[in-house]
RNA sequence: GGGGGUGUAGCUCAGUUGGUUAGAGCGAUCGCCUGUCACGCGAUAGGUCGAGGGUUCGAGUCCCUUCACUCCCGCCA
């Protein structure tokens, strides 16, 4: 006699004969019950999703009834008699289905979603990763520290989520949108190696790869070290972790370093996805030349923009509608279009296409030098200011990629993005301003850097990214406050701003604070790529909606005015 | 803040050029069925066509407004 309990997945009633499938946090099992058992009428009429306990036995299925799909297909349980445990009424939403069910009741009924097999194996893998990345941090010897949940909002960086203070009226805690400060000043405090799951809060608008309010982060920072240093132990970390909880391959087990001038040019942004060959050439020089006559880049060159191109390899062959395509999509992005031609060669080299007859014979072979292209092979153009124009020829890469079917979905291409520059020019304001973390070290040696030529510094900065997702950013920091101060500013901060807004920080590096730096990988991010969901809702237990409510809890909600009372507060009422 | 997509039965969807009483599958209810594993067969119930306004003899369908969900841009040091 066994005891089974779990929710009806599934029934099969045969009328005399009724198979129940029963299932539980770790798969399902077929229980059987016939006519002549008293039970079987009641259990008949029983709702799916009813959770009962079965009394029977376990018997050998006989060989031809055999369920491959099943675990548990070898056997099943001859039901005796059962308790009903959790009635269920009728469902909003079947959970032994395939279908896809829209956001909105998903989510009103999130513990009936998670259920369903494909969530409810994303959670638990979720689970097991975390797990794992916890025990691989210790064995290296990290300790994991909590930090707090309420503090003080902080002027750079995301919109906070504001608290308000009951014993402090007027004033508010801000939940932190990183442990930031506070893992430099576990540095200072002497802690050498701290890592946390750390929960983000960031009161931003969301997308599919980012959950409004709130996510979680590998938060790691170690002391005495340098960017190999932090290199070596995050490299180390997601290869064990990627090799251990997916099937796919890494394209490399040490990751390659592609500096942040080189990312934009080659592939017009700082998170390339790599598992795509295409890549980017400048040739805005062509257009200065003589005899080349495609005079609205000619135009647009002289007056600053840039141009530059995307080579396809071996696409003569491929249809106008392709290239056609392919432009038109740009112009629905938004952009000014894509020119393209074909490089071919009867007695001498030439270019086929709308476009291709501005080019002269010594033109074309310039481009073919410069951008490696071959006789058969394609090259598509895009001029524009160089904002605009990396935007595009990001996208480009990638749609074209797609089109062609370049792309191999069973990899993982990771890189480092390093050498990213400590400021940048506003490009509304015109100011300088901190391109990433303030709290970066510049790059070079201390006591020669240029700082009148502040664009021109880089920091010790770094991104991780995986087949173009962005999967976490780190700097070593700096712990030279003196050298801070100068640095803010360059950005427009005097002193006394600086020791107002960062108190805690500069004080805490004047008391002997040791070099250190660290990084912090976003865990939704790598459950993503690992249960390969292209929507962070899918590994979220219980997600917000895009507007940042819970449709399951009612969240936000409104408070009673004794609550408001108590905080000081009153609400000016809707706009 | 801006742009795109979607919204029809509890769920997933179809609905032609604007034309009779808005359909299907799953689910629910009732009946038949002893080896299914998406069991099968038959019947019944179930609709504010997201909401409001307009055009029209007539609107699920066309127009305007609005709401919800979603994707993207801005934003996310």
């Amino acid at each position: 006699m066994v005891f089974l309990s779990g929710w009806i997945n599934k029934k099969r009633d045969h009328g005399n004969l009724l198979f129940i499938d029963l299932r539980d946090n770790y798969g399902i099992t077929q229980c059987i019950i016939d006519k002549d058992n008293s039970n079987f009428n009641q259990l008949e009429k029983t709702q799916l999703e009813t959770v009962i306990q079965i009394h029977g036995k376990v018997v050998h299925r006989s060989k031809e009834t055999f369920n491959d799909e099943l675990e548990t297909g070898e056997i099943e349980v001859l039901i005796e008699k059962f308790l009903i445990l959790g009635e269920c009424k009728e469902l909003p939403m079947p959970v032994f289905s395939d279908q896809d069910y829209s956001e909105e009741i998903r989510l009103k009924y999130r513990f009936l979603d998670l259920r369903r097999k494909k969530i409810h194996e994303n959670i638990i893998l979720r689970s097991k990763v975390i797990s794992f990345i916890r025990s691989e941090m210790e064995k290296l010897g990290f300790l994991e520290y909590q930090t707090p949940i309420l503090t003080s909002s902080s002027p750079e960086g995301a919109r906070d989520f504001l608290v308000p203070s009951r014993l402090n009226h007027g004033k508010f805690y801000a939940l932190p949108q990183a442990p930031q400060q506070f893992k430099q000043l576990i540095m200072v405090s002497g802690f050498d190696k701290y890592f946390q799951i750390a929960p983000c809060f960031r009161d931003e608008d969301a997308r599919a790869d980012r959950s409004p309010g709130e996510f979680y982060q590998l938060d790691l920072e170690m002391s005495f070290v340098d960017q190999e240093d932090v290199f070596n132990v995050v490299e180390n970390l997601l290869v064990n972790t990627f090799k251990r909880f997916s099937k796919n391959k890494l394209l490399t087990n040490k990751f390659p370093r592609i500096s942040y001038s080189d990312a934009m040019i080659k592939y017009g942004t700082d998170k390339p996805d790599l598992r795509n060959p295409l890549v980017i050439t400048d040739i805005t020089d062509i257009f200065f030349r003589e005899d080349v006559s495609f005079e609205i880049f000619k135009k647009l060159v002289k007056n600053g923009s840039k141009a530059r191109c995307i080579v396809t390899k071996k696409t003569k062959d491929k249809p106008r509608s392709f290239f056609d395509k392919i432009d038109k999509w740009s112009k629905d992005e938004g952009f000014s279009g894509l020119a393209y031609f074909t490089i071919e060669k009867n007695k001498e080299i030439t270019a086929k296409g709308p476009v291709g007859k501005f080019f002269s014979k010594e033109a074309l072979e310039k481009i073919m030098s410069t951008t490696s292209a071959e006789v058969g092979d394609s090259i598509f153009l895009a001029c524009d200011k160089l904002k605009d124009l990396e935007k595009m020829t990001s996208l480009a890469r990638d749609k074209i990629a797609q089109e062609l079917n370049l792309i191999d979905n069973s990899i993982f291409a990771f890189c480092w993005i390093v050498d990213y520059p400590m400021f940048e020019r506003d490009e509304k304001t015109k100011k300088i301003i901190f391109s990433h973390n303030p709290f970066s070290m510049p790059q070079g040696d201390i006591k020669n850097i240029d700082f009148k030529n502040p664009l021109n510094i880089l920091a010790y900065q770094y991104d991780i990214v995986c087949n173009g997702i962005e999967l976490s950013s780190g700097a070593i920091r700096n712990h030279i406050p003196e050298l801070m101060y100068k640095l803010f500013s360059i950005a427009g901060y005097e002193k006394d701003q600086v020791e107002k807004k960062f108190s805690g920080m500069i004080n805490a590096l004047s008391y002997g604070a040791p070099p250190h730096g660290g990084i912090a990988p976003g865990i939704d991010r790598i459950i993503m790529l690992l249960a390969n969901e292209k929507n962070i809702r899918e590994v979220t237990m219980f997600p917000m909606n895009q507007n940042a409510q819970d449709l399951m809890m009612s969240a936000p909600s409104e408070v009673s005015e004794t609550q408001l009372k108590e905080l000081g507060i009153s609400l000016r009422g809707k706009k």
